[in-house]
DNA sequence: GCAAGGCATGAATCTACAT
DNA sequence: GATGTAGATTCATGCCTTG
């Protein structure tokens, strides 16, 4: 495990899992494709006329549910064998996916901890007025197995970032990726369709890692958790398909001094 | 189906639902079991010493996933069946059951709308301190298929009701069944464990209901759909099994004046 | 009559440790 | 491992009593 640590794994994500030993991360963050199966070829837009671009990316997409499915159940199955028995797995999504991972996440056994509501500050409100608004990501956050104790959970730090307050499962509420902080090309396009906040990750590796803990990211993108995990002392192993995010990250995690 | 308006049939839900004629109801409105799986014979205490009483009630206790899954996709099937082509039907749940159901619906081919964020205010503290304080409820809001259109989506409504803002997914805040609202019988015993508000359902037959809809309620409990329908001037057609409750029910109706 | 304080209570997948 | 027992801990709301 040793030359993994703090490094990018370039791959396929299942092939790579199935080479790490068990029980050995003692959490890992899961920012997997959403499967969000829209119209081909259609662009919303704005009412200046500016196109939306959506998530259309090759590896957002699926055959179908079964396909996505099995796809779902073989990272999953993979990251409960390499989660410790005192580890925690949290699992994001939107409507489109998360009821499906969830199932599977409880079919393979992994416990449920809590369902977890990021709610976005900045979303794109709704352009045909025929939906509420998409507001909120899911995160869940279980344990390998229903028998698991013993797992992080920094109560009384999360009670003091919350006013003093008990954290509840209602009170995440992060600005979407902008600005700054969102990487861009030097033709100012966006690095990654779907990188997410610092403080969003930062809160969930808050919420359950130590110091000194070693996290796993399946799927890396541009390194978000990576960048978290250093900045907050905690080692890191993250697997990523696509050179091009890779490359984004790792002059990221350089470049990085303070999260 | 002129018999059954504006009135509770007595029975097993999947039963009953299969005499229902195809394309019948605009809008679905479904509280089904939980499955909690809560630890037996042991019940969590407040510093008082005082007990927190959990739903243990037989009608939440299956098997195990396969047997809730198989209850499930039954009752579903058949609203799905049952529903109009232009309806909605929204289910309600926790992170026990709602991914289960979720996927379930996903693939009989419901269409999905939005997940909304009931955040429920007055909802019990955490009292072990090891996870995050569960404060909300998932409702998933669908149309039959992926092609059907012209359902209704009360845009115009939900935008004054919220301030003159777009109603978004998260908007949904209100507080939990207490006080006055809550049905007791002589002992002060609560009449149903898991009565909704009225207001959390009024939102959600404002949303998706015009005057004079049919709207249907497979799981009828205490009656809150049929007196919310009542007072909004819809009709409405209730399941229920547990005569207890349809007694509740129909002496609640009876009574109501105002919503 | 009004303000302040007491008290009950809410869909809960409890945890740690000993035997 | 499975089972049993002791333990430590919470927040918002609304009704009711008291002053």
């Amino acid at each position: 495990m040793e030359e993994y640590i703090n490094k990018i794994i370039q791959g396929n994500c299942i092939e790579i899992l199935k080479e790490l030993p068990d029980n050995t991360f003692d959490m890992i963050f899961a920012d997997p494709p959403y499967y969000l199966q829209l119209p081909k070829g259609k662009r919303l837009k704005r009412a200046d006329g500016s196109e939306i671009i959506p998530v259309d990316n090759e590896w957002d997409q699926f055959k179908d549910y079964d396909d996505y499915d099995s796809f779902t159940e073989s990272w999953l199955k993979e990251c409960q064998r390499v989660l410790k028995p005192t580890g925690t797995i949290w699992v994001i999504g939107m409507y489109h996916n998360i009821f499906r991972v969830g199932k599977i996440m409880q079919d393979l056994g992994l416990w449920f901890l809590n369902d977890v509501i990021w709610v976005k500050i900045g979303a794109l409100p709704n352009l045909n007025c025929r939906r509420l608004t998409n507001n909120h990501e899911t995160l869940i956050w279980a344990v390998k197995n229903k028998n698991c104790k013993g797992y992080t959970f920094n109560y009384q730090l999360l009670k003091e970032m919350n006013n003093g307050k008990q954290m509840k499962d209602t009170d995440w509420v992060f600005g979407l990726c902008k600005g700054n902080e969102r990487l861009r090309d030097e033709n100012g396009i966006k690095s990654h369709p779907t990188q997410k906040p610092l403080k969003l990750i930062q809160q969930v590796f808050l919420t359950s890692t130590k110091k000194g803990d070693l996290i796993l990211d399946p799927f890396m993108g541009s390194g978000t958790s990576a960048v978290v995990a250093k900045a907050l002392g905690r080692k890191w192993v993250g697997i990523e398909k696509d050179n091009k995010y890779i490359e984004v990250a790792n002059e990221r995690i350089k470049k990085q001094k303070i999260c």
